[in-house]
DNA sequence: CATACTTGTTTGTGTAACAAACTAGTTGAC
DNA sequence: GTCAACTAGTTTGTTACACAAACAAGTATG
């Protein structure tokens, strides 16, 4: 049985779904992103940012630094080793299923 | 605006979902295929098939031709253009999606 | 007639995405 | 010093929909 949290038809259901799709491939690429950062990125609204990043962060596949600057509070993202690893994993299984082999 | 029926992201949701993903992948490299068949190459339940093939047909996505093999019903499928159009318009969708540029 | 197939369709339920409302604090104007 | 507007998020209510299970309509077998 593999770790993934929740899969439909092979996919990462945590991945799939657009919005988180769109913030994974840019914390893939970003290393490090803050909130209003990923509010630009990935055009969503403050509060579903909020609720899918407290999904991808209760998965394990995003850490939370929450800080001040000045007197604000101020959140910054990273994905953890396993939200890459999940991530290819997720690139992988889209390809194939995409791809599907048929008998001839 | 756009003639997709309805978008998350970008990315055309009738299509996103893994299931149909699925079936239009098949159908997009199989010309045709009957309900038995694409049970097979989707692992779908048969209720789950045809509640999904129904959502692809009224979209015009996919045509739908019923006939008798001997006295048993029998249905086959085939892609439209339409939907060969949203297909390859999803391909490029996602590969967008899941390739941000990141300012400096 | 009855039981068990076939080929699908319809229905009930639980999950979850989305927008809107809310929380908690800060800054600026008067 | 207080009131309105702003920042940075979080919580909540509604709606849609994926899934499994039940159902339908017919066929075959004994």
């Amino acid at each position: 049985m593999s770790n993934r949290t929740s899969e439909r038809n092979g996919l990462d259901a945590l991945i799939h779904e657009p919005a988180r799709l769109r913030m994974v491939a840019v914390l893939n690429e970003c290393e490090v992103a803050d909130f209003n950062f990923l509010l630009g990125a990935t055009g969503l609204t403050r509060g579903n940012l909020s609720a899918h990043m407290a999904k991808l962060t209760e998965a394990g596949y995003v850490e939370e630094h929450k800080t001040f600057v000045g007197k604000l509070p101020h959140t910054d993202y990273r994905m953890t080793p396993n939200g890459r690893k999940a991530y290819k994993r997720y690139l992988a299984d889209w390809k194939r299923l995409t791809q599907p082999e048929i008998p001839g």
